[in-house]
DNA sequence: ATTACTATTCTACGAGTAT
DNA sequence: TATACTCGTAGAATAGTAA
């Protein structure tokens, strides 16, 4: 998903940072949320109303009657559960937007043993030195893109910026064969060997590219057979999620 | 699973439950815990070891410094996460019982999503009256579960006690069509129609049967062709669980 | 039986800081 | 830069009950 916030704020390099729990923003729920919307919907809780009093639902997920009152309460209020009070117990049912937490969840942890076929790798847009425009003019990487990617590759690259976390991927990424773009030569200098997956931004299709060497580097290259920047409307700063195919 | 464990102390009836976490299971990690394994798996902390400096964790389980470096330290003291000190940030690497934490949690969201169809339903074993056994006896019903389940039943049923938060199960169980046993009569009353799901316990084949009519029973029939009781050293208060297919 | 209030305990978070 | 200590405190959890 392309972003187009640019950020105003200078991100302030506040050391600790607060815990910014906003209202209304349905996947961020708090862990213990999630998991007793996990055991309501365990039980058919989903499907339909369930009935279930706070004690048993105490012994669910491991707490007192009066926490897992509590914890239904917040649950309602925060617009994940539906309540209707039974003539005895209570009838609990997921709503839409706590199937939609229930939902993201299970993709998570799809996405984790699916053992990475596609890695989303978010970062923010960063100037290059205009450098990528050399390289992608270059005939002998030109023609090898459009062989090995399929397209005809714009004259410029995209540089994402990754967060320590995000870096990660990117050894998954080489952990992964890619396409080889292989090196050449041209009268003045020798352009070293490149890897390419394809990948897509919003369902458009570009690919991420790492040179062979130089890891550690905090910077993804994405070149497309367009101007992603015009394309996207992107600025300096802008969040940025690519979806890499890591598989073919 | 089967677990012969008598329970001596009959069930103080205490009215609020002390959490009771106790150290070693690995499957009851608190929420916070499962969710950090998350994020550390879903950067690549499975297949290898990842570089994440406490900042970044911090960021990735919205909490400051303090807490993601806490938090790491808690998980290995639960030998959950391997760590080891890089010469600036750590490498980070999920265990082999950090794994089974995840798979379990990603279980448990693969059969929300699977609609169900296998329903494990836990219960307490619970003695008849000797009813089973006058039922089970019927000429009527024997040759009817032979048909439609595949074997002779063993003159008896095992009753099953459930919980406020199990019994939802059996709406779930009574959505699905079962096998339908059909009402017959002998010179001396009419047997009613009766409901059979096949199962299992611990792989070993039976079914569940419900009567067509009463809902609201706590209490959940099993047949078998052996006497399930000697089978398993069962005795009043275990704890049983059965792996009803629900599907077909 | 229920749910859920108020009061109290106590856990767990983050500030400040050492290393 | 890192990680992780101590410690004051906010808020969560439970006890005791009310309804």
């Amino acid at each position: 998903v392309a972003q187009g916030v640019a950020q105003a704020t200078k991100e302030t390099t506040a050391k600790t940072v607060p815990p910014e729990r906003e209202q209304s923003h349905p996947e961020d729920a708090a862990p213990q949320d999630k998991e007793a919307l996990k055991q309501i919907a365990l039980i058919g809780g989903v499907q339909g109303p369930v009935e279930l009093s706070s004690t048993d639902f105490a012994r669910l997920i491991g707490s007192s009657q009066q926490t897992a009152s509590r914890r239904i309460l917040q649950l309602t209020e925060q617009g994940l559960l539906q309540r209707e009070m039974g003539m005895k117990k209570q009838l609990l049912k997921i709503s839409a937007e706590g199937l939609e937490v229930l939902k993201q969840e299970a993709a998570a942890y799809r996405r984790i043993f699916e053992l990475f076929q596609v890695l989303n790798i978010r970062g923010t847009v960063q100037s290059g030195v205009g450098e990528g425009k050399y390289y992608m003019s270059q005939e002998g990487y030109r023609t090898q893109f459009q062989q090995k990617l399929g397209f005809d590759v714009y004259p410029g690259t995209l540089n994402m910026e990754l967060d320590g976390a995000e870096m990660n991927k990117l050894r998954i990424l080489r952990a992964h064969p890619g396409r080889l773009i292989e090196s050449f030569s041209t009268n003045e200098r020798t352009f070293g060997e490149v890897h390419a997956w394809k990948a897509s931004i919003d369902s458009r299709p570009c690919a991420a590219i790492l040179p062979k060497r130089s890891h550690h580097k905090r910077v993804l290259e994405i070149i497309a057979p367009e101007h992603l920047r015009s394309r996207f409307g992107l600025e300096d700063g802008d969040e940025l999620e690519i979806r890499v195919e890591v598989s073919g």
